[in-house]
RNA sequence: GGACCUGUAGCUCAGUCGGUUAGAGCGCUUCCCUGAUAAGGAAGAGGCCGGUGGUUCAAGUCCACCCAGGUCCA
């Protein structure tokens, strides 16, 4: 393996490799006969550019497929294209420079409906490229999408089931609606698209005209925000139970809710009169604007108080101006009291030519006007501008409104019930997401309103009969409307406008029917792609019946109103049981400043450009292990190459080192028998202990879903790995030692094994290098084996390295460089017996001392605290008592053990209810930290000094060596002169270690006796030459 | 207005069963180590763990309320 890194063309050649040995189907092959594991793809909508968030959700779809294929499940995993609905059109629209539904009619909807299916087309090739790129294991192949006449048809049949039960139904009710394109929009769509807006807020006086209020020249005082829909009020509502005042304000007698008097007429509103809200019923008024008639208004069937109990006093005035056009509630009041429902507003979301003031002005737009032409006319009481969300297009951010339009619903609140109780068995990653965001929505359902008046989407497979509208006959299947036609129709293509040129005699008169124009919500498209996908029932049924429910969907949390829903929704309504089981639910994505990515924002990063960058396992494990999953996460470069230099490249390196010392030393795995782990070194057991630990914690980890513990876990056994036993380790290497490099190497197949789902390219090309032939892929997940866990020797491991760096600290804060070697550092801790010669032998090494001995030979300083956790437990209550007395209590005897007196009773503490520090009192070099100190006699004789100026000539000699490109194994002649007597005198001295050190065959004190490159270093005083002299 | 999430070092984030010196990485300064490494180590600077109150012997951690940001919904 060669030292310099390019990832992203490590990933190309794998996977080239993967191509060329067609790997995905080998690991399906393989485990033919395991257990399934079921997985649905949540389609994308192929409307446009793959994006970053794209990749996040493709990442985890991912990686538990590999896992549980390692484990030896069979997970099958078929792609699919979301390719219906008004995205597509309107990215086709934007093509075409369209605005109008009119322009798509002129058009022709033939021409326009082949145009949508070409951009699905165009735009899921790019999917398809992001697919590979980015190593996500899908078969493309095989991929479903929801425009094919065979998922079509199973759409429809699914239609049937529920239209025969009654739960699918036409209705007139207030829809919102988007005026742009023309069709309402189902409850989940417009939970997509909540804004921030200003609103014009207009307090308005409506004089009253009838009764005694009449006579005070009252006015009632309406609040809206909404100025355009006063046009249309038909009446004000004020809720029955809520006491009204009559009040004098500002020059004017005026009604408001009482709770509500002093934050609309202000304080100095002079109360005359109250009255509770149900004697105003009846109450005539002067309507806000006469441009519009309103049938029965001269003859008093409108334009006075009704009452309504969802009247709130929250806001506004306790008086609700009421249009019935335009809003769910109005609409329901307006049918108990026989209000008429006037609308002056046209399908393209414009007032009608003919109204006055505001004709053919978008609705919005034309509150402007009415607001002025209120203010002239001296009824406004109040205007300002109101901050306030508000629904607009998902899609083309156009602002919607409530409209009264004749539309298809599901009766999904007649299965609400049944809906809680499977969302009850549903396992929700994170969990709070089934009874928080996903529950609450569930238990508020309203019905699903599932037509669009729309051209590209799944014909809605209802036939009206030309005599009564009443009679209709819902269409299972192609086959089914041939036999109704009696023509053959199965090779039409079952999109507009070719079905709607079948007619059909009516099942009840046998009048002819036609299709009703309405398209379904493509969001009941993907709902049905747990049978849509195989064309079940009328193809696949085995399949199908093998593969419902789904253990495992993975999607962002924006899918818990959409796919997450329809897939539960369509489950439950036609089979009577969800279709999923566990549902992985992501955060958003955030660009470096912490802005949600999004197209409109501009500012998601192109995944192609991160992938050729960084490479995408630096991109895969950014998504999986940095930042929990389910919160929103920021992405950004620099956050990734730190990925590639701390997780990936030193794996990397790690897996390089022992391949180039195996090669070195001409070692391979089982080359010669090596001692059972049990027997190795205390570092090789502790490497395996941890790499056993490991393999177990990934596992439970990934069983929860939780890549975040999995990949930590992972990123610190490759940090300890890499920069503790490989760097303690490293003589062992050179020298060829079975023992380690067998170690390391079962380390490296473990993690190359636990990686392989999280990166699958590094791991791919690391598995090769390490001998292997087939792929790390094909291999099976890493077992634990818990007999080679060893706690106690892991701690004593940490204990030494804890030792070490305050061996470094205490170096550091003398000013004695490590290459200094010294007589001897003293360690006090209450664990020091546990360290055996094995480590004393690796701290004296790493600190550079010759000896370890106890502090307890020298005179020292002790001081005494309470360990409370321990305290805690033993003492309740009396822990302060008793930690108090321990802080004035002596040292602790020989025994570590300490008695102390708490109300005059003896407490016997033990060694682990205690942490005892002892400093030394003089003349050392000192680091401690709660129980450990470490302290370094600074005494330099010459002889140490000597030393000291030997391994810096080594170094330097190393330094040399490296500089001059030279190989690890070549031997080299070495000459040198020294400018300083003392570092003569310690090259003479150390003259062999200095020539084992740097591989010299010979090792001269004098000039070269040929022209070769002087290396001097002008501190030490020392120049020397190299001449390469055989590998 | 409601529900939910988040709030810990300049930045990105961990923080186990509640335990008294709150961690890591990045960035900055100084130093050290280095023949696998694009690494590694030490020291310094940087924290009212969003705020207030409560529970507890003990709160970053549990509870209540509030503030700020976000998401979703009205």
């Amino acid at each position: 393996m060669p030292a310099a890194v390019d990832l992203p063309a490590i990933e190309a050649v794998v996977l080239e490799r993967w191509r060329h040995e067609d790997v995905f189907r080998a690991t399906l092959e393989r485990t033919a006969d395991g257990p399934t594991w079921i997985f649905y793809e949540g389609p994308p909508t192929a409307n446009g550019h793959p994006g970053t968030h794209h990749v996040e959700a493709r990442v985890f779809k991912d990686v538990f497929p590999r896992f549980k294929t390692m484990k030896g499940f069979h997970v099958e995993r078929r792609a699919g294209w979301d390719c219906h609905g008004l995205p597509v059109e309107l990215a086709v629209e934007k093509e075409l420079g369209f605005s109008t539904k009119q322009d798509i009619e002129a058009f022709g909807i033939a021409e326009f409906n082949a145009r949508c299916r070409e951009s699905v087309l165009r735009h899921v090739d790019e999917f398809e490229r992001l697919t590979e790129r980015m190593g996500y294991w899908v078969d493309l192949g095989a991929a479903y999408r929801t425009m094919d006449p065979d998922y079509i048809e199973s759409v429809w049949w699914s239609l049937q089931r529920i239209f025969d039960s009654g739960l699918l139904v036409e209705d007139h009710r207030v829809t919102p609606y988007c005026p742009r394109c023309e069709t309402g929009l189902s409850d989940h769509e417009v939970a997509q698209g909540y804004s921030t807006v200003v609103d014009p807020s207009v307090f308005v006086r409506f004089p009253i005209t009838s009764g005694p209020l009449a006579e005070q020249n009252a006015d009632l005082l309406v609040w809206t925000t909404t100025p355009w829909t006063l046009v249309s009020n038909t009446a004000v509502a004020v809720h029955p139970d809520v006491t009204y005042v009559v009040a004098r304000a500002g020059g004017h007698v005026l009604v408001v809710a009482e709770p509500l008097l002093r934050a609309t007429l202000g304080e100095e509103a002079e109360v005359l009169s109250s009255l509770p809200g149900r004697a105003l019923e009846g109450t005539a008024y002067q309507r806000p604007f006469e441009l519009v008639d309103v049938p029965g208004s001269e003859a008093g069937r409108a334009h006075y108080v009704v009452l309504a109990d969802y009247v709130t006093i929250e806001d506004g005035t306790g008086l609700v101006h009421q249009a019935p056009a335009f809003g769910a509630e109005d609409l329901g009041v307006a049918r108990i009291y026989g209000l008429p429902v006037v609308n002056p507003v046209g399908t393209d979301g414009r007032f009608g030519a003919d109204v006055p003031l505001v004709g053919g002005q978008f609705f919005k737009t034309a509150d402007k006007a009415l607001v002025e032409d209120l203010r002239e006319r001296g009824i406004l009481w109040h205007y300002e501008p109101h901050e306030h969300s508000y629904p607009l297009c998902w899609r083309c951010d156009t602002p919607l409104l409530y409209y009264a339009l004749p539309s298809w619903y599901i009766r999904t609140t007649a299965i609400r019930e049944r809906l809680l109780a499977e969302n009850q068995r549903t396992n929700w990653y994170p969990p709070r997401i089934k009874d928080g965001r996903y529950g609450d929505w569930l238990a508020n359902n309203v019905d699903w309103a599932l037509s669009r008046n729309r051209f590209w989407g799944t014909p809605l497979p209802v036939w009206r009969c030309g005599a009564d509208r009443a009679h209709l006959t819902c269409v299972g299947s192609l086959t089914e409307l041939s036999e109704l036609a009696g023509r053959d129709v199965t090779d039409l293509d079952p999109h507009r406008p070719f079905i709607d040129q079948v007619s059909v005699p009516c099942r009840e008169c046998g009048a002819e029917a036609r299709r009703v124009p309405e398209v379904i919500d493509g969001w009941y498209d993907s709902g049905a792609m747990p049978f849509a996908q195989w064309g079940a029932p009328f193809r696949n049924e085995d399949q199908f019946a093998d593969s419902y429910p789904a253990q495992f969907i993975c999607e962002g949390i924006d899918q818990t109103r959409g796919w997450f829903y329809t897939l539960m929704a369509v489950g439950t309504l036609v089979f009577d049981r969800s279709s999923y089981e566990n549902v992985l639910c992501l955060g958003l994505l955030l660009d470096a400043e912490g802005r949600k990515m999004s197209k409109h924002f501009g500012n998601v990063l192109d995944p192609f450009d991160l992938f050729e960058r960084h490479g995408a396992d630096a991109v895969r494990w950014l998504m999986l292990a940095a930042g929990s999953p389910w919160a929103d996460r920021r992405v950004g470069h620099e956050g990734m190459e730190e990925i590639v230099r701390k997780v990936l490249l030193t794996y990397y390196n790690t897996a390089s080192f022992l391949t180039l010392y195996a090669n070195a030393t001409g070692w391979w795995p089982g080359k010669e028998p090596v001692p059972p782990p049990a027997e190795r070194s205390v570092l090789d057991r502790g490497a395996i202990s941890e790499l056993h630990r490991l393999a177990a914690d990934v596992d439970t980890a990934l069983e929860n879903f939780d890549t975040l513990t999995a990949g930590r876990r992972m990123g610190d056994f490759i940090e300890g790995l890499s920069n503790w036993y490989v760097r303690r380790s490293r003589r062992r290497f050179w020298n060829g030692d079975p023992a380690a490099l067998e170690t390391l190497h079962e380390c490296l197949d473990v993690l190359t094994r636990l990686l392989a789902p999280f990166i699958p390219f590094l791991t791919e090309h690391v598995w090769h290098a390490l001998g292997h032939e087939e792929s790390v892929h094909l291999q099976p997940w890493p077992q634990a084996d818990e007999s080679l866990i060893d706690p106690e020797n892991v701690a004593r491991i940490q204990l030494g390295r804890r030792i070490i760096e305050l061996g470094r600290a205490a170096r550091a804060a003398s000013g004695v460089k490590t290459r200094q070697p010294l007589a001897r550092v003293l360690i006090s801790s209450p664990r020091y017996a546990s360290i055996g010669p094995e480590l004393r032998a690796q701290i004296a090494d790493e600190l550079n001392v010759e000896s370890i001995e106890p502090l307890a030979s020298e005179p020292v300083d002790v001081t005494v605290k309470p360990n409370f956790r321990a305290l805690g437990k033993r003492f309740g209550k009396r822990t302060p008592q008793v930690a108090q007395a321990v802080a004035t209590a002596g040292r602790p005897g020989s025994d570590g053990t300490l008695t102390v007196e708490v109300d005059g009773e003896r407490i016997v503490l033990g060694p682990d209810e205690l942490l005892v520090t002892e400093t030394p009192q003089t003349g050392w070099a000192v680091a401690s930290e709660a129980g450990t100190t470490v302290a370094l006699d600074l005494t330099i004789t010459p002889e140490l000094r000597r030393a000291g100026l030997a391994r810096d000539a080594i170094r330097l000699m190393q330094s040399g060596r490296k500089g001059t490109g030279l190989d690890i194994s070549d031997r080299v002649e070495v000459w040198w002169r020294a400018e300083d007597g003392a570092v003569a005198a310690a090259l003479r001295e150390y003259s062999d270690t200095i020539a084992d050190e740097v591989l010299a065959v010979s090792f001269v004190e004098d000039g070269p006796p040929v022209n070769l490159r002087a290396h001097r270093d002008g501190e030490l005083g020392l120049t020397f030459w190299l001449r390469f002299a055989g590998g």
